[in-house]
RNA sequence: GGGCCUGUAGCUCAGGUGGUUAGAGCGCACGCCUGAUAAGCGUGAGGUCAGAGGUUCAACUCCUCUCAGGCCCA
């Protein structure tokens, strides 16, 4: 070896870390991710959206999780030479950075009035806001945003996450949020946005309706009152019946009844009526399977069942109020009993009393039937001016005053209290009204079908995801309420006129505000508040002023707006957006099905040809989408900061890497299962695979190619190297294609999985150590053809393997080829073919050699003593297995391999019934004739060996069978030690003649020659002089084997017995040699000294 | 309360259209190899397929229910 030329450079003996970021620092002098943007800039484009983060928390484990998939089919399909534009973006608006702003407020409050924060944030939010003025909190909440920025870069950066961050969409600039205001424009053009109501979770405390999330923070468990109350049904023309009928109904919110218009009853479910025993004078009537929850286990003794009736029976009928305190309105139904699917008689009376001011399914019935609409309430949470008893009452405060009442009006049932889990605001600790408010809405609701059809469309990966999670929540939408009483986001563009609440104007662009005010926008206009708030123009009409409504905008409207918003479409860029919509992928968590998944698509559906490529009938914004779940502990717990459990993302990379982590993600189970983050996992799998990785490289093929070989015209063609070659070569075209499959079909971990298994299975374990010794003999034509076929195949496994683990991928590919594997092509244009026979009998020896190697074991021969003979029996083509016998021989020792068929006296024949055909023709029978195929001999088999039908007695009837039905197993019967399953034999004779005894003495002297070797830390290619004396038989054995001893331990000269002389002296004077060794083989002593040759 | 997912060896996971020794890797035990060596390889022991019913000649696989875990929504 030429210390001077290295051909093929070995990986430095660093831990992944080191070496990952060494090759980071390579990509960044190159640009190597611009270069590849730019090879592929002219190509066919694959879309990709990214979808925003917000960047005012801690990016953590999960994201690299998310990012590691998004990165690799990016990856895959640009190396497959598509153009694939990774515009990064950020989530800048919204209520978790008002959030983080306000509690810095509330510490600075504190430590300023030297008090505990938690006490300020009793105050509640919007106080404290606006005590510091909406534009010094908005003007924080802009810089909050940047908070963690940085960080996540960094870790993008450290993950191998392609993405183009010098320039990024942001949600809350100028242009996006011009975008976005034309896209409410447009959907106001199209009669979709509208005003309405809406039942939102709302603290009466802190003057704020709150977000689901913030919602989910508050649920505390608390006693509630639980009234039944028993209302008088009424006669179709308004009047009490003779015979009092009395409708039991339960509630858990008794300030509700004030503002009672109806009650609801399942339409399927049976009503029962029931009658005093003694006493009859009422009946009442509640759902049959309450009963006896509602009446008692003993009910029976007092009360009779008159009568049942159906819940749709019901519907309609009028009954009477429990409090008469307010007026009902001109318009809408009232005291009327309506059939509704959500009433369930798990508890209560099966009929629930609705207050559409209170309720999100009580204001859904009200819409669904009309009815009247009570809101005797305030924004303060209490009983306006004028209502009896209870007026300037917090409502869960009146709920004492009411039952009284309901008491001295005779309505009253029962009344008890009971523990169940409600929401309370998580500042205050309030509880929270369901309550109604003035909201602006995106009418979904009438774009159903476009919705539906889009995302059938999709191909969702897992399909259950489009079908059932989010196809579920389609098929029950409702109108989307985009707006917020909040501080921190798009302005909603609606002016209403303060004379005429009907004249409204939606601003589209800057120029259209421009246009209205009559004067060009200033240059430090901003569209957020409270610098948008002083816009005002007269109205059209000549009354009033037109003024923009307080609202912010739902922060996922910004986000689904990205397709077109991130390009400023359609002030800008309308060839861009035309090329890049819709997307051909996206990846996010199932979190957001609800979230990022469906802004994108109601935004898109209800915008329709206003975008491009998007007429009616067009598919989803996105043609593919690739769910995530959770990254759990390693014992399967959810994350979180109080649990202590959550793992910092680079921690795990400094010890493992981001390759192995990456591998991890993606290889230890579907994406949209939810995983476990166990590091020793990382270690045992990921990690471990990667080390096979780099020492098939460094081991084998770098250390030994260096010796003098490159690719070149003397490598013998495919069609001329050893079957192995073939084997292997098939195999990899194989791979490659389903590998390619996969990816295409969006599945990761099977595509993962593959290459990793090839790479151990096929390549480790089998290739490289049957072909261990062609590498090392350097020049021969054999050699040449091991070292193509392994260049090959390690050349082509880094660009399967380059998406999942993009770092050491690219090393090793530049150590081959001298490129980056990111400019590679994934796949080969012209791939050796697949030869399916070599394939098949190569597997059949694999699985001889794992029965031989058993078979050893039991006779307890070492598979270095040589043996005489393996016999092999296998089920297919034995033709073709035989031309691998070689290769087996070598493997297990034996002097000679042979493959003996059914005809052999050495083999039975056994049958095993084909369950799948005789199951069809013998249905019940079938174990019968099952029994009686298996009772068969060799001789009664052999017609079926020949294509011929036999016929069996079962069950006293004669059966035909075909070949077909049933599997003959060949069985080895020799007196050999037979080892056999599934159709596989083989019979090892294990005798050991005086020579197969001499050359097994022989290669135990190499054996532990070369260990010698090492242990003196010789160069693989330095020469020696071997001196070797001991027991007779072992020096018979040596000298029988001389050449070929000396042949493989690189002797110059081999002393041997005698020839020794006297520095081998008993007194162990070994001074003159470099190392020696004295021991015992099975009790013969051997004694054994080397030294370098020509020192 | 509703929807969806998951439950197979100690651990992590595979197991088209139901077919009769239920597979792999890791770990473990035993062994091999000793020119990939803080590496490589083989063999083996581990499972009433969460539980209970049902359909079927035949159920890990299909149906129903129950239990446990997870996510989303109320």
């Amino acid at each position: 070896m030429t210390q001077d030329a290295v051909l093929y450079p070995l990986l430095p003996d660093t831990n992944a870390d080191a070496l990952e970021r060494g090759i980071l620092a390579q990509w960044d002098a190159e640009k190597l991710f611009e270069q590849s943007q730019a090879a592929r800039a002219n190509a066919k484009p694959f879309v990709f959206f990214e979808g925003p983060p917000t960047a005012n928390g801690r990016p953590g484990i999960h994201h690299v999780f998310a990012r590691t998939i998004k990165d690799l089919f990016c990856r895959h399909r640009a190396m497959q030479g598509f153009y694939v534009p990774r515009k990064a973006g950020w989530d800048t608006h919204g209520l978790p950075v008002e959030i983080e702003v306000e509690k810095e407020l509330q510490r600075e409050e504190a430590a300023r009035q030297g008090v505990d924060p938690s006490e300020i944030a009793k105050l509640g939010g919007k106080q404290l806001i606006e005590q510091v003025g909406v534009a010094e909190f908005n003007r924080r909440c802009r810089e909050s945003v940047w908070k963690y920025r940085g960080e996540w870069e960094k870790l993008s950066h450290r993950t191998a996450y392609w993405l183009d961050y010098d320039n990024p969409y942001v949600t809350y600039s100028h242009d996006f949020v011009e975008s976005v205001w034309w896209a409410l424009r447009t959907m106001h053009e199209k009669s979709l946005l509208v005003r309405g109501h809406k039942i939102l979770p709302y603290c009466a405390r802190c003057g704020t309706a709150l977000s689901s999330h913030e919602v989910a923070q508050g649920y505390d468990d608390v006693e509630d009152p639980s009234v039944y109350v028993a209302l008088d049904l009424l006669d179709a023309d308004g009047n009490a019946p003779a015979m009092r009928r009395r409708i039991l109904v339960w509630t858990t919110t008794p300030w509700t009844l004030v503002s009672n218009t109806a009650l609801a009853v399942h339409p399927d479910l049976t009503y029962a009526e029931l009658r005093k025993k003694s006493g009859a004078e009422f009946t009442i009537i509640l759902a049959e399977a309450r009963v006896a929850g509602v009446l008692g286990g003993d009910w029976a003794d007092r009360w009779d069942v008159i009568g049942t009736m159906k819940g749709s029976d019901l519907a309609g009928r009028r009954y009477r109020r429990p409090l008469d305190w307010v007026e009902y309105p001109a318009e809408g139904r009232h005291e009327i009993i309506v059939p509704e699917e959500f009433v369930s008689a798990e508890d209560g009376s099966g009929v629930v009393h609705m207050a559409p001011a209170f309720g999100a399914d009580d204001y859904a019935a009200g819409q669904r039937h009309g009815l009247a609409f009570v809101q005797p309430v305030n924004a303060r949470g209490e009983f306006v001016e004028g209502t009896p008893e209870v007026a300037g009452l917090f409502v869960k405060k009146a709920d004492a005053r009411i039952l009284e009442v309901l008491k001295e009006r005779d309505v009253l049932w029962k009344a008890s209290q009971f523990m169940h889990s409600y929401p309370h605001c998580w500042r205050c600790g309030t509880p929270l009204l369901y309550y109604a408010r003035g909201s602006w809405f995106v009418r979904t609701t009438a774009m159903r079908e476009a919705l539906l059809s889009r995302n059938a469309q999709v191909n969702w990966n897992p399909s259950e995801v489009g079908t059932g999670r989010f196809g579920e929540w389609l098929s029950n939408n409702v109108d989307w309420a985009i707006s917020r009483d909040r501080y921190w986001g798009t302005p909603l563009p609606v002016w209403v006129n303060d004379e005429d609440p009907t004249d409204i104007d939606v601003i589209g662009s800057y120029a259209d505000l421009a246009e209205r005010i009559g004067r060009p926008l200033p240059d430090d206009f901003d569209p957020h508040k409270p610098h948008i708030d002083q816009y005002t123009w007269p109205a059209k009409s000549g009354t009033g002023t037109m003024r923009r409504v307080p609202e912010v905008i739902d922060t996922w409207f910004d986000s689904g707006s990205m397709p077109f918003a991130q390009w400023h479409y359609p002030f800008e860029n309308k060839d861009i957006v035309a090329a890049q919509f819709p997307a051909d992928f996206i990846c996010e968590g199932v979190d957001q099905t609800r979230g990022w998944f469906y802004s994108l698509l109601a935004i898109a559906t209800t915008l329709g040809d206003a975008l491009p490529n998007n007429a009616h009938d067009s598919a989803a914004p996105y043609r593919n989408v690739v769910v995530n779940d959770l990254v759990l502990d390693a014992q399967g717990q959810k994350m979180s900061k109080s649990k202590g459990n959550v793992v910092n993302p680079w921690d795990v990379m400094e010890r493992h890497g981001a390759d192995a982590v990456r591998l991890f993600l993606v290889a230890s189970s579907q994406v949209w299962v939810p995983r476990r983050f166990d590091e020793n996992a990382i270690r045992e799998t990921a990690g471990r695979f990667l080390l096979t990785f780099r020492n098939v490289y460094n081991g084998i093929f770098a250390q030994y190619a260096n010796f003098g070989w490159q690719p070149s015209a003397n490598d013998p063609a495919v069609a001329d190297r050893p079957a192995l070659d073939r084997w292997i070569l098939s195999r990899l075209t194989r791979v490659e294609a389903e590998v390619n499959r996969h990816l295409d079909n969006y599945d990761a971990t099977l595509a993962a999985r593959r290459v990793m298994q090839f790479m151990d299975d096929d390549v480790s374990k089998w290739y490289v150590r049957q072909s261990r010794a062609r590498f090392y003999d350097i020049d021969s034509a054999d050699n040449r053809a091991a070292f193509a076929t392994l260049h090959e195949v390690l050349t082509v496994t880094c660009r399967l393997l380059a998406p999942f683990a993009p770092f050491i991928t690219d090393a090793v590919h530049r150590a081959l080829t001298g490129t980056s594997v990111h400019l590679a092509p994934y796949t080969r244009e012209q791939p050796t073919p697949v030869d399916e026979t070599l394939e098949t009998a190569m597997d059949d020896v694999r699985t001889l050699a794992g029965l031989a190697h058993a078979a050893r074991d039991v006779a307890d021969v070492k598979v270095r003593q040589p043996l005489p003979s393996l016999q092999c029996v296998v089920p297919g083509n034995v033709t073709a297995v035989s031309e691998l016998g070689a290769l087996l021989a070598s493997e297990l020792n034996v002097k000679q391999v042979e493959f003996v068929t059914s005809t052999d006296a050495l083999v039975s024949l056994e049958a095993k019934a084909n369950f799948r055909t005789l199951g069809k023709k013998f249905g019940k029978e079938t174990p019968l004739v099952a029994e009686a195929v298996a009772a068969l001999g060799s001789e009664q088999l052999r017609p079926l060996t020949a294509g011929e039908n036999i016929t069996v007695v079962a069950g006293g009837v004669e059966r035909l069978i075909a070949p077909d039905d049933v599997a003959i197993i060949r069985r080895a019967s020799g007196a050999a030690v037979v080892q056999e399953n599934g159709g596989y034999g083989v019979a090892l004779d294990p005798t050991i003649t005086p020579e197969l005894r001499e050359e097994g003495l022989a290669r135990e002297v190499i054996s532990r020659v070369q260990r010698l070797r090492k242990e003196a830390q010789l160069a693989v290619s330095d020469r020696i002089v071997l001196a070797v004396s001991g027991d007779e038989e072992v020096l018979g054995a040596v000298a029988a084997h001389r050449s070929r001893i000396a042949d493989e331990v690189l002797a110059a000269r081999l002393l041997l017995g005698d020839e020794v002389g006297s520095p081998f002296s008993d007194n162990g004077d070994g001074a003159a040699w470099t190392a020696t060794h004295t021991g015992d083989v099975d009790g013969r002593s051997i004694r054994l000294a080397l030294t370098k040759d020509g020192v």
